[in-house]
RNA sequence: GCCGAAGUGGCGGAAUUGGUAGACGCGCUAGAUUCAGGAUCUAGUGGGCUGUAUCGCCCGUGGGAGUUCGAAUCUCCCCUUCGGCACCA
């Protein structure tokens, strides 16, 4: 048999906490303090990675810790379970998405479950679940009723391989965030979320996140990019209407010497229409269609053609000619900007490109510029020139005067400007949420009825190889009666985007059994907002900002009361081997599963704990996994070798007393275990730095072992004056109450094999007694000029006089203090003294 | 190009508020145990100095300057790596 039979171990006490139930949420319970502790919930590709071990051992820690501190958590994990890969799957093994994806949960469930992860295993559920799916139907419905959710036809990001539309969000770099394979455009029409109805609060709500990372909150800040300024009307000169430009530069309205124009622009054309320019804008417009989306945002070199049309400029009345520029747009503010090159260093390159005017506007404080030999644009502050009126204004108070002025001749307004767009949500793919519409040949679009819901993907469908969704295809499926008239009509073929199945599972959590509602407005008040969430950085936008989203429509549907969904967010680093991202192409792809069957689960959280704090990118090491092993080995062995000594022993306070004033060396045992818990306490409780929380308890192991190896102590057990056992049981279930969150399994059969009836799961976080863990005496280091001389062992806080007298008679410092004055001393009790002679 | 984070022994990392740099672990070295290997245990382990060798000196946290009695930590400049955004008017 084993020394150290881990396997054993795991599995009896995993069987032991699932029959007594001790992970459970209480919603009745209001005695205790609430905490909800949640982990990104995994797509059930098949089995887990060490991402995910990491993500999980993490928050366990974070909710046993919790709940030995004596709070009622929340601590719940389900299945993110629809998506393109379980179609991939089915098409490549001939099954279907529901069979590989219901599998794969079975499957990665133990491998969870192996790990010995604390959750409320009663609360899982998995997304594709239509009891699931429906009530994002609903929501669906309410936000169509709200005028949230809105279809239209528009140029869409098309991914050939997913056969799919993605959100912005979802392009990286012109390739689809899943597969990497360039997006090209479409048109298409589809249904879209109004998430910019809520870019504001979004925006002003990452001021309030004061838990979050700010790289995180910077990531959201600018990608919803809001941008203030004016939307300004500069009319055609030769036609009927005008054009409208966005600028957040009102103040250099006059420094405009033409107008640029995306060559997707609707008026592109039709301008240049009789002006001899014709034939050259045509060609431009068609040699920009033939360029990739994906290359068209790479250009650098500003290109452009003259339309031969001219508008007027709003407030002087001179002609502005208007161009082509290949630089601007469509899809932000209105395609047109004002060009103004001696402000905007694009304008700029592009003015000098073309040999168009430039018209210094704005006259830095302390320089002089000359358009002619400018090497860029002056996009500082300054003072306003040959702007009229408004000459000698200060650029900022100039912004408020111009676009006052435009407002008063009604050619201009104040305009806020953002970047994120809606969120397209129609995917043209069979495994998701159908999209519970009905398109009738009469009536229009009409929701599905509310009672008719859920509205059921059908798992009878076949898919082809090329990856088309069947729904299409499916006269059972999309056929259907209009809920209006009665007449026939189809259904929406479409599902939504699987991001969507996430933005809220959280909140279900709450309430995961609930056949009446989506949500419980009690029980989702009592737990939300979510107090600590962990997950990794690449959902930095996606998720995050969607959740976000949807917790404030659920809000403004009346189902939650909460503005943000999670309050503080731990963003963990990524687990690597050799120095790169483990992966299956690059072969350096460590199985969980495996090292858990080598070593054990508690070997395993423990490696991944110590290795590096969270935030961090963490090297994999078999090396460091044996080490974990090792100490786990030492400390089983440790217990084992003392047994029945150590459960003998009583550790009330008047024992322990009495032990610890006997002798020095379990005094100052006694003192490290206090030390100890209040150093582990922090590092767990405030900062999750498990790395230095495990090194700090073995330190107290090696000082225990070291008692226990002493000479010392063997010769005063031989006199029988002192009984060190009471002191020594102390250090023992300190340092498994300590590491008990971090390894369950193997704490908690020690903590059992010590005679405790109460599992180390439910059993109080210690408390440190201030009074044990302060040292009467410390180590003082002696500088004399800053540099180190010496030690001394002083009273803790002795005063200045009394450090001063001892330090300058100790031999190495009286070395450099000799024959020179003393000018200064710094002391800084319990630490330093400084010498600082001359 | 812009924004952000990070650079500390052979390696992962520690130093929480400007106060003894290198905790803890890995690796390595020597010894013990062992038929041998492995495992385990003990001791040592930043670099340099034959220098008043259980003590001491000098150097040392990417590079350079500065503030300070004192800097891995604060300020400025530069270098490198990683991440994000990338014509957003």
């Amino acid at each position: 048999m084993k020394e150290y039979p881990f396997d054993e171990i795991e599995k009896k006490q995993q069987k032991r906490w699932e029959q007594a139930d001790i992970f459970s949420a209480d919603d009745q319970d209001d005695s205790r303090p609430r905490y909800y502790a949640l982990e990104m919930f995994p797509y059930p590709s098949g089995r887990i990675h060490m991402g995910h071990v990491r993500n999980y051992s993490i928050g366990d820690v974070i909710a046993r810790f919790r709940r030995m501190r004596g709070f009622n958590v929340l601590h719940p994990m389900g299945w993110d379970a629809f998506g393109m890969p379980a179609e991939n799957a089915a098409i490549k093994h001939g099954t279907h998405p529901a069979k590989w994806t219901y599998e794969n949960i079975e499957y990665m469930r133990e491998e969870l479950k192996r790990m010995g992860l604390s959750y409320d295993w009663k609360r899982e559920f998995a997304t594709c679940d239509p009891e699931y799916y429906r009530w994002e139907q609903l929501f669906f419905i309410e936000m169509y009723e709200r005028g949230l959710v809105y279809r239209k036809k528009s140029k869409v990001n098309w991914c050939e391989t997913c056969q799919t539309v993605l959100a912005n969000e979802q392009v990286e770099e012109g390739r689809c965030w899943r597969c990497k394979d360039e997006v090209v455009e479409r048109e298409l029409e589809g249904w879209f979320f109004r998430i910019t109805a809520y870019a504001d609060e979004l925006l002003e709500g990452c001021d309030k996140l004061k838990g979050w990372p700010e790289k995180v909150l910077i990531m959201q800040r600018n990608w919803i990019g809001k941008s203030v300024g004016a939307e300004i009307d500069f009319p055609l000169r030769d036609h009927q209407g005008s054009i409208k430009v966005f600028t957040t530069r009102p103040d250099t309205l006059f420094g405009v010497t033409f107008l640029s124009l995306s060559p997707e622009h609707p008026l592109a054309l039709e301008l240049s229409r009789g002006t001899g320019n014709e034939m050259a804008i045509r060609e431009f417009i068609e040699r920009w269609n033939r360029i990739p989306v994906v290359e068209r945002r790479m250009q650098r070199s500003k290109k452009g053609v003259f339309t031969g049309a001219y508008a007027l400029h709003p407030l002087t009345g001179e002609s502005i000619p208007i161009f082509l520029a290949n630089f601007v747009l469509m899809e932000y503010g209105t395609g047109a900007v004002m060009a103004v090159p001696a402000h905007d260093q694009r304008d700029f390159e592009f003015a000098r490109q073309y040999g168009l005017p430039i018209k210094l506007v704005i006259k830095p404080g302390d320089r002089e510029l000359h358009p002619d030999d400018m090497e860029a644009a002056w996009e500082g502050p300054g003072f306003l020139i040959n702007s009229g009126q408004f000459d000698g204004l200060d650029n900022e108070a100039a912004k408020k005067a111009i676009t006052d002025e435009l407002k008063r001749l009604g050619r201009g307004t104040s305009k806020v400007t953002y970047r994120l767009r809606d969120w397209g949500i129609s995917r043209q793919r069979y495994w998701g949420a159908p999209i519970p519409m009905i398109h009738c040949p009469r009536c229009g679009v009409v929701p599905v009825p509310r009672d008719e819901l859920p509205v059921r993907l059908p798992l009878d469908a076949h898919l082809d190889e090329k990856g088309r969704s069947p729904l299409p295809f499916l006269k059972e499926f999309y056929s259907t009666k209009c809920p209006k008239c009665g007449k026939s009509a189809k259904r929406e073929t479409d599902t939504m985007d699987t991001f969507v199945e996430s933005s809220w599972y959280f909140a279900r959590f709450t309430c995961p059994n609930n056949a009446v509602s989506p949500l419980d407005r009690e029980l989702a008040a009592k737990w939300l907002p979510v107090d600590q969430y962990v997950g990794g950085i690449e959902h930095a936008i996606l998720h995050l900002l969607y959740a976000r989203f949807f917790t404030k429509v659920l809000r403004d549907l009346g189902y939650l009361t909460v503005d943000e969904p999670f309050v503080n967010l731990l963003t963990q680093g990524m687990v690597l081997k050799d120095g790169a991202k483990m992966s299956k192409s690059k072969g350096n792809v460590v199985d969980p599963d495996l090292m858990i069957r080598k070593y054990g689960a508690d070997t395993v959280r423990l490696f991944i704990l110590f290795a590096a704090p969270p935030e961090r990118d963490l090297e994999w090491s078999d090396r460091g996994l044996e080490g974990a092993y090792r100490f786990l080995l030492r400390l089983w062995r440790l217990v084992q070798t003392h047994l029945p000594r150590l459960k003998s022993a009583k550790i009330d306070a008047r024992s322990l007393e009495v032990t610890s004033d006997s002798s020095d060396l379990l005094k100052a045992l006694r003192q490290k275990t206090h030390q100890t818990i209040e150093k582990v306490t922090g590092d767990i409780g405030e900062r999750f730095h498990f790395n230095t929380a495990i090194s700090a308890v073995m330190e107290l192991v090696n000082q225990l072992s070291d008692v226990l190896n002493s000479g010392e102590f063997e010769a005063d057990i031989a006199r029988g004056e002192v009984d060190p056992w009471p002191v020594i049981r102390e250090a023992v279930e300190t340092v498994l109450l300590l590491l008990s969150p971090m390894v369950p399994h193997i704490t908690s059969e020690l903590w059992e094999s010590l005679g405790h009836e109460v599992s180390i799961c439910n059993e109080r976080w210690p408390e440190a007694d201030p009074q044990v863990a302060r040292a009467d005496t410390v180590r003082l280091a002696v500088q004399v000029n800053g540099k180190l001389r010496g030690q001394i062992e002083v009273a803790s806080g002795a005063s200045e006089q009394v450090v001063q007298k001892r330090a300058v008679v100790e031999p190495n410092v009286a070395r450099f203090v000799q024959g020179k004055t003393l000018k200064k001393v710094i002391y800084v009790p319990n630490r330093l003294v400084n010498l600082v002679v001359g």
